[in-house]
DNA sequence: CCTTGACCTCAAGTGAACTTCAACTTACAG
DNA sequence: CTGTAAGTTGAAGTTCACTTGAGGTCAAGG
């Protein structure tokens, strides 16, 4: 008998708004679990969706699923975690957002006055100092917010 | 033009910044060009670093090479761009730069305010709006559920 | 002439975060 | 009991921006 109302994979995804195929991806690489029916099929308990909207959170932070995995590591294993758990975690996102507002305003300036002059030179142009770009995004192209940056590439 | 002294690969990779292997992907993509020698190898102009410096920067504020192809396409066909070309270009970034970062500081703030009661609730927290989030990643991650998570009331 | 280092092409690999596919199996309403 | 929606697996595919590797050529100095 089943006292606990369990959630299904369907239902998880429905009400995080994960896909399903994206909650098994998650559950592979150790972010999430699941109990099983005798059938095989995936069972969520109701904590998990607090879990799920953690690493949807996080990941829209710009962090990679293993840095959430090593976050979600120091969360307290014999319980359900707390409130003041996910608090805890939260807040040392705060900085990592600043510092990222930090480095697109610093470009954002540094963009202001290369357009006075138009230069785009290597030798002195702030904008192509090498030592910002690891700083700047990351590897690739991180947009990690929503534009639709086609209007401003032009074309279409 | 014959008095034009030519750039290898190689010199320009090492004035650029940016490696040999990038610059051959950045030609077979269309973003720059390069004569050859009778023994095949490119031969630069030195306006190219130019337009690599601004293929770089577009490229750490987030565009596609894709949208700069595009963008680098509105250049004027005939002659080497002017300083007033490529000021025109980069104005276009201001406003993306601007909009990225407005909304780094809304995520912020919601962040703030979820802190403060350590929720992460599907239900209250601005953080997991949905509506967000098809604007978020862009290319990726496609949800076909269509639902709002705003169903079931009573919760965890 | 010979060696060395820079260069060539094309194909395949990388990594992040998923999605899609094929080929089943399970859960449950009627 | 049966039909079917929803679930299962593992492998492969996707996108982006490159890098790496294999196998070969070119340019320049001694």
């Amino acid at each position: 008998m089943i006292l606990e109302r369990y959630l299904t994979i369907g239902e998880v995804a429905r009400r995080s708004g994960v896909a399903p195929s994206a909650l098994r991806f998650y559950e592979q690489r150790g972010l999430i679990e699941a109990q099983r029916t005798g059938g095989n099929q995936r069972r969520y308990e109701r904590t998990t969706l607090r879990r799920i909207a953690f690493v949807r959170t996080a990941s829209r932070l710009g962090l990679t699923l293993d840095q959430i995995a090593d976050a979600l590591a120091t969360l307290p294993d014999g319980r359900t975690p707390t409130a003041e758990d996910w608090r805890r975690l939260s807040r040392r996102w705060r900085g990592l957002l600043d510092e990222r507002i930090a480095v697109l305003e610093r470009l954002r300036d540094d963009l202001d006055s290369c357009i006075g002059c138009g230069c785009l030179s290597l030798e002195r142009c702030t904008l192509q100092n090498p030592e910002d770009r690891a700083a700047a995004l990351g590897p690739g192209p991180r947009y990690l917010e929503g534009d639709s940056p086609s209007d401003v590439g032009g074309g279409t």
